[in-house]
DNA sequence: ATTTGATTAAATCATTTGTTTAATTTAAAA
DNA sequence: TTTTAAATTAAACAAATGATTTAATCAAAT
């Protein structure tokens, strides 16, 4: 189950092309369904969405919900696990990248979930929300100790701090400073803008300028680790 | 209304000193119900909340709430109200302390607001996710624009920046990173855990180092924007 | 003694909500 | 074309829920 979402997940691009000539836009009602459910779920969360929300979300009859996916809490689970992948997508394949530095991924990932964020301003605190209650068993079945343990960036680090270049302090202070400079401001937004009065079109210009400053600020940090 | 809050919070202390002989531990009905309500509304969130589990937790009739509060949405904006004033109160009163550094600023909120939280660890997520339905007007209604921009701590960010101490950027940067880097790691406790398989025990030792470590990389943040 | 307010249990009401059932339509297989 | 299975729909169900009310009881103040 979670191999085959994965996979599904992973690979790209080839649905559109098989599609481009004899069926357009062939939508299954399964995946209408799932893209209202996304949509409604990450907006208001579980607890709030009715099932008819999606169902009118998605112009379908409320029958097909219990029809396709068994119930509400079926449909959830299953948003809620794409979503976490959809998510991690990029980092996966960022954090395993053996020619780029590790300034050069906090670049290329402030670059990318920012730009990603700014699309969907509702996931992050969608995942990190539901993730209270939920997700518990979920991330148990997923092996992502291992696979950051044995990624290229951690390896990095490693050698980075073997180097005298940085203190070695546990990779998930880094992790963790690194994806709350680029998220945090965008699950604050509401407080930020209602404190500040700022209009949506100086918080992304905001946004864009961190994309330049995380990646400073970053390097930075491990100086002073080194410094101290 | 709000003036009200503002005093009623920002006072503290003199109520348990009246309290002290005579009447012990008399806690009003209104109060046990605003004490339960503000459990169960962070710990569920508003809608998956039932008057019921709130009666439950206060050990009351399901009836009071009527009584005391109107309804479910007036006793959940005031609990919101009241929260968001509890988290601020501590920062109000550093930002403008006279006698401070800004990093000494950033150490005494770091210390304290990770202190804080690891007696709360749901209050951060609660303002935070529930801020996008409901917040707006309230935050319309503060100050908080004024009292920012005429904080202590913003005048020292701009004297700073006037020394060439730092590159002058827009102080809410500053304030997003540190409050970012202090309360993202609580946000996203439950994916942390889950994904490195940490112990409780392990979080908190993490957060604790981050006192120590949070000031000293804000420091050299300052310095990254001097340099570049 | 009377009045006022606080508290409780119980019931009621109107909605909402997730789910199911049975009927109907559609599409593919024979 | 006929048959069969799947997809879709309308309708209904049963449980839950939030708000409100009523009547009764109790405590304290007047």
């Amino acid at each position: 189950m979670y191999l085959y979402l994965c996979y599904s997940i992973l690979e790209v691009g080839n649905k559109e092309m098989k599609n481009k000539e004899e069926e357009q836009e062939k939508v299954s009602t399964e995946d209408k369904i799932k893209d209202a459910a996304k949509r409604v779920f990450q907006k208001k969360g579980f607890a709030a969405t009715r099932t008819r929300d999606i169902a009118e979300e998605a112009g379908l009859n409320l029958s097909l919900l219990n029809y396709y996916f068994r119930s509400k809490e079926k449909l959830f689970e299953l948003i809620v696990l794409e979503t976490i992948f959809e998510f991690a997508k990029s980092l996966i394949i960022v954090l395993n990248d053996e020619d780029s530095s590790i300034i050069q991924k906090v670049e290329i990932v402030a670059d990318r979930y920012i730009d990603f964020i700014k699309t969907q301003p509702d996931l992050p605190i969608f995942i990190l929300s539901e993730s209270r209650f939920n997700i518990g068993k979920v991330m148990e079945n997923l092996p992502i100790k291992e696979f950051l343990s044995n990624s290229v960036l951690v390896r990095q680090l490693k050698e980075k701090a073997q180097r005298g270049e940085m203190r070695e302090v546990n990779y998930v202070h880094f992790i963790m400073n690194v994806m709350g400079l680029i998220i945090f401001p965008f699950i604050a937004q509401p407080i930020i803008m209602g404190g500040t009065s700022m209009s949506s079109e100086e918080f992304i210009k905001m946004m864009e300028e961190r994309k330049v400053l995380i990646p400073i600020w970053v390097e930075a940090m491990f100086k002073a680790n080194k410094l101290q």
